[in-house]
Parts: C-alpha cells; sequence; structure tokens
RNA sequence: GGAGGGAUACCCAAGUGGCUAAAGGGGGCAGACUGUAAAUCUGUUGGCUGGUGCCUUCGAUGGUUCGAAUCCAUCUCCCUCCA
C-alpha cells in the first residue's frame, strides 16, 4: 500500500492540484516535499502537529521532507483565516520561536543523515531586494487573480495591507527556492493554504518550466466546525510546560464522541481497521476508544513515560485505582496550616482569585478529599493531609494534588 | 488631503448626566441528568469583603459637575464616502 493510499484511507487529503500524477509519482520515486511552519508562537500546537503526522508518514515511506520554518514569512505574517491583521512580531521574538520549533520538529521527524531538511525561508527572503524581487517575480503575479483568492476575499471586507498582500508571493518564492535548492516538487499543507500553493506551483512552472505539485489536508476541526486544539485556556500546545502532559491527555479523553474516530486516524498510527472498530463503539463503550486514543497521542508528543503517567493519573482519579502518585500537584509548607483554605488555593494558582474559590464553593463545587467544601471560610488543618497529600477537586473532574511540606 | 461614523467587560452588542459593576446574546464556570461525551434545564460570570460596604473598569489624557461610560478639549487607533 503506497503512502498515498495511506494518506487516502487516513482522510488526510482534501485538494489535490494532479491527482493521477501525484499518485503514480508518489508510488515510484522518493520525493522530495514541504510544509512550511511559521513561527509565531513559541511551541508548536496541536494543528501543526497533523502536518508532523503527515510528514512521518511520508518519511516512513521512503520520502524526503523539508521542514520549511518560516522565519522569514513569519515577518510579513499570513492574513489567511484571519478576520484582523495580528500583531507584527519582532525579528527577535521570531528567531526565538522558531529555534523552539526546530527542537521540538525533531521530536517526529529524523533529521539525521539528510533523511529529512530544516531549512529557514530568512535565509532567502531576508536579503531580498525589492526591485529586482518585483522585477523577477511580481511580473508573473496578477493582483487580479490574486484578489480573487478565498484567503483574500474576507480581508477585503476588513481591510488588507500590502504588507500582507505580498504574503502569497514569497510562500510561492519559497517553493521555487525549495524546487531549485533540493529539487522539491511538492508543497503540502492546511487546506487553507490552498491558494498560496498554487501559487508556488505556478510561478515553479512559469520561471523553471517546471511541473511542480501541491497538496492540501484536512484542517483539524471538531464535527461543529471549530478549529480544534483550543481551549477557553489557549491552544493546546505540544510543549510540556506550556500544556502539561497530564491536561494534554485530558484534553483527548474529553474529545467529543462525533470526533474520535477522525482523531485516531489523523493523529495516530493505529491500524485502520482498529481505528474503525474503535471509532464504532457506541455509547459507553466509547470511552475505551477515548482512552486509546489519548494515550496514543499523548505517547507520540511526550513520549512513553508520560503518557503512562497520565493514564496511571486518570486511572486513580476517574477509575479508584489509587495509584495517586501522577495526579498534578502544588506544594505547601506547613507554616500555611491554619490559613484560609481559599488563599492557599489562590496562592497556589489552583483558583484564580478568591471571589471565584467563593462562588465555587457557594454552588457546591469544591471539594476536599471527595468531601463537599460548605463553608467559605475553610481552614486548612493537618488532618485534611493524609498520607502527606490533600485531594482537591473542583467540579467533576478537575484534580489537584497538595502536599504538605 | 476633505467629509462623516466608530472604539463598552473573554467575544458580539445595548446604554447618551445619578436608579450602571453596566441590558441582551455567545462563551466560560458550577449544579441537575450522564459515560470524564453531546444535547437539555438551573444558577453564576471584575477584585477585596462573613454580610453592610469599599476599590478598579466603558480607547488614552486632561477638564466641567455634588455626581460622567454618558458633557467638553486634546490625542491614538479603526471604518465609510470623496480626492
Amino acid at each position: 500500500m503506497s503512502v498515498f493510499d495511506v494518506l487516502k484511507e487516513r482522510n488526510f487529503i482534501q485538494q489535490m492540484t494532479h491527482e493521477d500524477e501525484i499518485k503514480e509519482l508518489l508510488e515510484k520515486e522518493k520525493v522530495t516535499f514541504y510544509i512550511g511552519f511559521d513561527p509565531t508562537a513559541d511551541s508548536l500546537h496541536v494543528g501543526h502537529f497533523l502536518q508532523l503526522m503527515v510528514m512521518a508518514h511520508m518519511q516512513r515511506a521512503g520520502h524526503r521532507p523539508i521542514a520549511l520554518i518560516g522565519g522569514g514569512t513569519a515577518m510579513v505574517g499570513d492574513p489567511t483565516g484571519k478576520t484582523d491583521m495580528r500583531k507584527m512580531l519582532t525579528k527577535e521574538e521570531i528567531f526565538h520561536n522558531a529555534e523552539a520549533f526546530k527542537r521540538q520538529m525533531s521530536r517526529f521527524i529524523d533529521f539525521s543523515d539528510g533523511k529529512a531538511i530544516l531549512a529557514n525561508n530568512a535565509d532567502w527572503l531576508l536579503n531580498l531586494n525589492y526591485v529586482e524581487f518585483l522585477r523577477d517575480i511580481g511580473i508573473h503575479f496578477s493582483v487580479n487573480k490574486m484578489l480573487t483568492a478565498e484567503c483574500f476575499k474576507t480581508r477585503l471586507e476588513r481591510g488588507l495591507s500590502f504588507l500582507e498582500f505580498n504574503y502569497m508571493l514569497m510562500q510561492a518564492y519559497d517553493f521555487l527556492m525549495l524546487n531549485k535548492e533540493y529539487g522539491c516538487v511538492l508543497q503540502m499543507g492546511g487546506d487553507d493554504q490552498w491558494s498560496n500553493i498554487l501559487a508556488g506551483v505556478d510561478l515553479v512552472r512559469r520561471k523553471e518550466g517546471k511541473q511542480a505539485y501541491g497538496m492540501t489536508f484536512t484542517l483539524l476541526t471538531t464535527s461543529e466546525g471549530k478549529k480544534m486544539g483550543k481551549t477557553e485556556k489557549g491552544a493546546i500546545w505540544l510543549d510540556a510546560d506550556k500544556t502539561p502532559p497530564y491536561d494534554f491527555y485530558q484534553y483527548w479523553r474529553n474529545i467529543d464522541d462525533s470526533d474520535v474516530e477522525k482523531c485516531l486516524s489523523l493523529l495516530t498510527f493505529l491500524p485502520m481497521d482498529e481505528v474503525r472498530r474503535l471509532g464504532s463503539l457506541k455509547d459507553k463503550e466509547i470511552n475505551e476508544a477515548k482512552k486509546v486514543l489519548a494515550y496514543e497521542v499523548t505517547k507520540l508528543v511526550h513520549g512513553v513515560d508520560e503518557a503512562e503517567k497520565a493514564k496511571k493519573a486518570a486511572e486513580a482519579l476517574f477509575e479508584g485505582s489509587g495509584d495517586l502518585s501522577n495526579v498534578p500537584t502544588s506544594t505547601i509548607t506547613s507554616n500555611m496550616l491554619g490559613s484560609n483554605l481559599l488563599d492557599v488555593l489562590v496562592k497556589t494558582g489552583i483558583i484564580p482569585s478568591k471571589s471565584e474559590g467563593r462562588r465555587l464553593i457557594t454552588q457546591g463545587g469544591l471539594y476536599v478529599n471527595d468531601e463537599n467544601v460548605k463553608d467559605i471560610n475553610a481552614i486548612v488543618t493537618e488532618d485534611m493531609f493524609r498520607q502527606g497529600y490533600m485531594l482537591l477537586r473542583r467540579g467533576k473532574k478537575s484534580y489537584n494534588k497538595i502536599i504538605l511540606q
């Protein structure tokens, strides 16, 4: 089974420039392809993870990925899918983010022995000469045509700066450079990148007279069409400091029933037979599938050890298996005994303010060692700590362990 | 460059001198129901305070007033039309 069929079966593929040629190419040759990542934050997130999965599938099949870090394009900012221009990042921020991206990517892609290439478009974009670029590249772009691109449509209503308008040219230029430098013939990306990818394919054809290809894959959205991987607290990050593995695991454990099969297919390497079996489970049974999903994705992103810990913690808290050693933990010192419980919780960052804590207690949502706290003025006492810790619960499923030191 | 319109809490949006910590909706949080799901229903949603109350907040700064999100001045940003 070729990687083309794998991607197809797992429902990655959304659009392609030349379906038959791409299929044949991927079956017969070792293809150098690229996916771009703009370093607009200091960690990759779940959306990027989907792209990394594609890269991994492709690499397993013997193709050569180029992970292109958009150190240059991030200076401009991709207007796609945004209703407003986002705040401009400084060179320093972008550089710092790019370094973080590099570190994280090497966990998913094997960059050894030239099996994959890590490039940064800052290397060629930052030193471009304006007039030369216009004459050389700009000549091939029709503004009329660009304006019809879906990615600019919404922005034409709200306002689009000339800066951002140029993003498409830069991304097209990237493809051209990678084609010349590494023989890269295929650009992949999220479906929102379709028009940018087409621009690159066109440019390679015009400048080099060579055929290039583009493919987009499914955006990771929930069944309600919202971007997946976002919570009220912000994005789900791949960085363990920004999203602890326990929280990461819980995110997937609590995914909608209707999204389970999709996620298993896109975000794990489980065989499709198994994916389909798990996805077809009904009612309570589907919780088994969610556990598998949470474990597998956490394993890929944070490693086996962290996945095991997150799983054990979940079992302890929700299934009473007793081993609480991996539950998210805060520490207090014994001089805090006798303090107001809410003060302690604010201090440890478990609740954001005392008002919110009071509200929580008033509404019956706070538990110490599974006992409902009814008194707003509850005091922290030593007998709350059994075997050195207290188990705190907010609402149904948010747990913290507090250790007395 | 000229004319006009706008900026309100996490988001959308009402409010044009005191009754406004600020309607309504969305989102969030909590409760009920459940399967750590969804849908539904109920409550809640600036901070401090046991409660009374106090403090900060309606783009920014300064002013008028007993009293300002609301009136005035200056500034910043956004939008529309004309050039």
